[in-house]
DNA sequence: ATGATATTGAGACTTAATTGCAATGAAAAA
DNA sequence: TTTTTCATTGCAATTAAGTCTCAATATCAT
């Protein structure tokens, strides 16, 4: 694990423990391990991948316990469900990292992750507008990517 | 059914029979069943409830031929994947209608439709600053709605 | 250290979605 | 029109994601 990571991590461990201390809940080893799993992960992960990493890394925890964890790491905005990208729900690490958007190119699967000031302001007018507020949002554009597209003229 | 709405069904006919006369595949009477049910729902529709619809309408054509041919639908652009709002994906029917994004609900699951042209502009021009050629995008911001937020506060 | 109670793991269960297969039906060819 | 081909259908079996139950266990406030 890279220096910085482990700063992280250490940082999404305090959040998390207060996250849960407020509701009362417990940090058990458990959750600490899947937290520290996902930091593993460069960034995309599903349900099943976290628990082969937990395996790897010598900690057997059984699916139920990651998929009770889920929600309350979405809770705590550590994670964020990604961008539906095939068939399985997939979650992406979040903390300390910028808000962006997502290219996806329908043919090889690569993303781009992108950020617009102006969009994102833009957004905040149209929830004033509506007297919505916000949590969050997520921004997809499917498409194809320079590559495939030329691979597709052809 | 209303005129307006029955002059789309026709048009949505003859394009998913272009469609699939394309692909060498075959326009079928389930096929045009589930094609009217669809226009039948105001706009989103889940698999079951278009089972049940079909069924109300006096068809039973099997949920296999349904998922069968949701796909089909898609692929011809009549439908799109609508926001994963719950736990089963929902569809949408987009035939003829104009494109909008999404604010929804997180409390009471209402959805609010919008469109803003400057937004629109400004994904073409992120698409361009990364050779991206968009085939189509979504926009979904979750939040809460006034009457919820209010709710809320209290 | 103790006790209240949240949490865990294992496996049963639920439910959305897919698949195999024999029977059927659409549509191109004759 | 009839024949022929092969996509399509319905049914039921199957897969797979996700949830739930419950007894045993671990956490944390006191």
């Amino acid at each position: 694990m890279k220096k910085n990571e482990e700063i992280q991590l250490i940082n999404a461990d305090q959040k998390f423990e207060e996250f849960l201390k407020l509701k009362e809940l417990k940090y058990t080893s458990e959750r600490k391990l899947i937290l520290k799993a996902i930091f593993s992960f460069d960034k995309h992960f599903n349900v099943e991948e976290l628990f082969e990493k937990l395996r790897e890394q010598g900690n057997h925890i059984s699916r139920a316990t990651i998929y009770r964890a889920i929600p309350l790491l979405l809770q705590s905005g550590l994670i964020t469900e990604a961008l539906h990208c095939q068939d399985k729900t997939s979650y992406e690490n979040v903390f300390n990292r910028e808000h962006h958007d997502h290219l996806v190119c329908t043919n090889c699967g690569k993303i781009i992750e992108f950020y617009n000031e102006k969009i994102e302001k833009l957004q905040e007018e149209v929830c004033r507008q509506h007297n919505f507020v916000p949590i969050e949002h997520r921004l997809g554009i499917k498409g194809y990517c320079e590559d495939c597209y030329k691979k597709l003229k052809k």
